[in-house]
DNA sequence: TCTTGATCCTGTAGTAACTACAGGGGCTAC
DNA sequence: GTAGCCCCTGTAGTTACTACAGGATCAAGA
């Protein structure tokens, strides 16, 4: 199932000309080309692509995305330095997560909270400011 | 406790010209100067400046920072539309939620089974790829 | 009192991560 | 054979910052 640029980015939910960027850029490798010149990608590609896309969404940079790449594709050589990596990310991971769910549960209350016409205050911002 | 721009900055965790360009785009209010010219902030500031920093880091457009303000600041008339707006917010997040406990998984596997020489295959790009 | 250092001001230029467009070519299908 | 869709390349524009230049303010020390 050879996919073509536009197939790809689709597939991925990503634009058209991010594919062309990232592969400008070596997050993605150069794919062959078929007879006519055409960018030729296999499922791969698209695994690949589409975790770019979800990490990007969860908040990391281009560079951050690239560590993680190059840890799942054995940039590393010994164990310790995959678990201190591999843990030091899971620990960014679950800081984001604290955050998310604090963010959740201040707009669910305040939707629950929200009946005929009184709009409540919303604490999101206020609890999501706090230096923990 | 008026603040100026650069401990503004600091305390919040962001770089001292993002605020002003914050300001110029109409996210953070023109804050009162003082004698010298100086800006002056207060409490709210640092809670706005630090929720935006906050949620840019889980991912969040600064357009979608907008919609959550403009949601607690109290833009939206009936109980209905923030209910409605609150509620696609808190699916978004749950979203994400989901997406960052598949990746902390994937990477506190891989750490755990890492012994000695063996380094293993991580599946974290394979996990995320998935359309779900 | 003078100067050094830190901070502020404004305007503008540079960077990261895309996104769009112009000008041209390759298929397929009516 | 031409209309419509996709692809190619190069380049320019956008978003969200970030850095820098040139100058003012102000506290502290020589």
């Amino acid at each position: 199932m050879p996919l073509r640029r536009g197939e790809l980015a689709r597939r991925a939910g990503c634009n058209i000309e991010t594919v062309r960027y990232y592969e400008r850029i070596g997050l993605l490798p150069n794919p062959p080309r078929s007879e006519n010149g055409f960018r030729s990608y296999e499922e791969r590609h698209l695994t690949r692509l589409t975790f770019i896309r979800r990490a990007r969404e969860l908040g990391f940079t281009l560079e951050e995305v690239q560590n993680l790449l190059r840890l799942v594709d054995g940039g590393h050589s010994t164990c310790a330095q995959v678990q201190e990596l591999a843990l030091r990310h899971a620990d960014e991971i679950q800081r984001k997560i604290n955050d998310l769910h604090q963010m959740q549960h201040a707009l669910k209350e305040m939707s629950a909270q929200c009946s005929g016409e009184e709009v409540p205050k919303c604490p999101i911002v206020e609890i999501l400011s706090e230096t923990s």
